[in-house]
DNA sequence: CGAGAGGTTGAATGTACTCAAGCTGGGTGG
DNA sequence: CCACCCAGCTTGAGTACATTCAACCTCTCG
């Protein structure tokens, strides 16, 4: 990794991403068949149906999974945010599309040597396992969003959800615990896919909100949240 | 487990549960810490937020898990049928509700002692890692529906759903591929829940369906599928 | 300055919801 | 054995919310 500029010392994720969990030696084997990628925002990283040839950790940047029907409705079914792992573990093919919502960088293994490097080292698979479960629950929370929440409710959990990710990416370390301000990934149509909306409702919902004070923009894509709070209220979190 | 007169051999999902990838010094090994419990239709089996005390493998019925908003809007994120695992690894509490939908015995395993027997043998592990992905595939598949499905669709996609899972189950080992007869677990209300829809969309898109040609109902609960090639269309399935 | 993509706003439409009444089938008690 | 009850289900009429279609705005880029 030397070459790219980027070691495991210097990296932002390695202590949230599957490497937080190991040893120092372990570390290293990793590093040993890392490669970094980058992706420019829009750029395909995995069709579905296809074999990838890699997994890999999202270092910087939001990764958007999708499923279309046939008739080209589309859902987003899962975002990726830096620390966050790529790549469907024993099965050949993906079964979603992976796209860059933004420019990213990932940090990736080739298929196989990943796989000798799992079985050689059960701590990176345990990780993975408790990767997963983790996100099966925000699956779980998602279904509750999409399947019994209001429009208005959609785009304020949204927007909490953003704000709580990149929070804890650290983009925005702010002292006070009940402002957040940040940048979108998406575009309205990508907060559409995701919500299962249409852009129109997205963009009604998001006045609504300025409106009403729960937010600010400075354009389309910043976002400043004074109280969130007040905005949970709005989305009618019940979550832990 | 002779003391209530099912032991591993006999057992109906041993090759398709867990236990299914294990050694047979290893089942006996679960088969002295499994204890089988019964649970009637409606029965509360695991509060959220609620710290339970054992793992477990539904053997016969299905268990529904809920989760609700503080105003009382209620998602079904997950219907566990038999050979599915129940119980949140790595987590204390449980983040959604368990309930029996139908008569449900379980094969339950006392949490610590069930973590011992992980530890100890991998296998149990990887089995239950793989389980957790195909959850989250069938998760994410639901996004779809919840998201972007008409009321049509959902129903449709719901019917075919059990469809499959009963016939996997083998409960109406037919040999004709394209038909399917089998009866619904869940009640109008909770289909509902489960497709994000009213008790009364649920009804009238049955009522379409059976006009259309689709189904064939005796009683409410009963259905009849003539040509599951035909509901698929009616479902607009995109997934593998 | 003009073009075009992304975003907002408005008006009309439609799908699923709400509220309400009626139906069905299983269980109980006279 | 029948009448009654009740929960679960179905059907109908009116409403509301999100969608559709369309126009307009606002940036950025050439």
């Amino acid at each position: 990794m030397s070459s790219h500029g980027l070691t495991c010392d210097s990296c932002t994720v390695r202590h949230r991403a599957v490497c937080g969990a190991l040893a120092d030696e372990e570390i290293a084997c990793l590093n040993a068949i890392a490669r970094i990628k980058r992706f420019p925002a829009g750029r395909v990283i995995l069709r579905d149906h296809e074999v990838p040839d890699y997994f890999a950790n999202v270092v910087e940047g939001v990764v958007k999974l999708t499923k279309t029907l046939t008739d080209g409705r589309q859902q987003i079914v899962g975002l990726q945010f830096p620390s966050d792992f790529l790549g469907r573990l024993f099965r050949e093919r993906s079964p979603y599309f992976a796209e860059a919502a933004s420019n990213v960088t990932l940090c990736a293994f080739e298929r196989s040597r990943f796989e000798g490097l799992m079985r050689q080292f059960p701590g990176i698979e345990r990780r993975l396992f408790e990767n997963t479960l983790n996100e099966l629950d925000a699956a779980q929370d998602w279904m509750v969003l999409l399947g019994r929440k209001s429009a208005a409710e959609k785009v304020a959990s949204f927007l909490l959800m953003v704000a709580r990710r990149s929070r804890q990416s650290g983009c925005a370390p702010t002292d006070k615990l009940d402002f957040a301000r940040f940048d979108l990934a998406l575009s309205r149509s990508e907060i559409a896919d995701f919500l299962g909306l249409t852009i129109e409702t997205v963009s009604r919902q998001m006045t609504s909100l300025k409106r009403r004070g729960f937010i600010e923009q400075e354009g389309s894509r910043s976002v400043v949240v004074p109280q969130l709070s007040k905005l949970e209220s709005a989305a009618e979190q019940s979550e832990d």
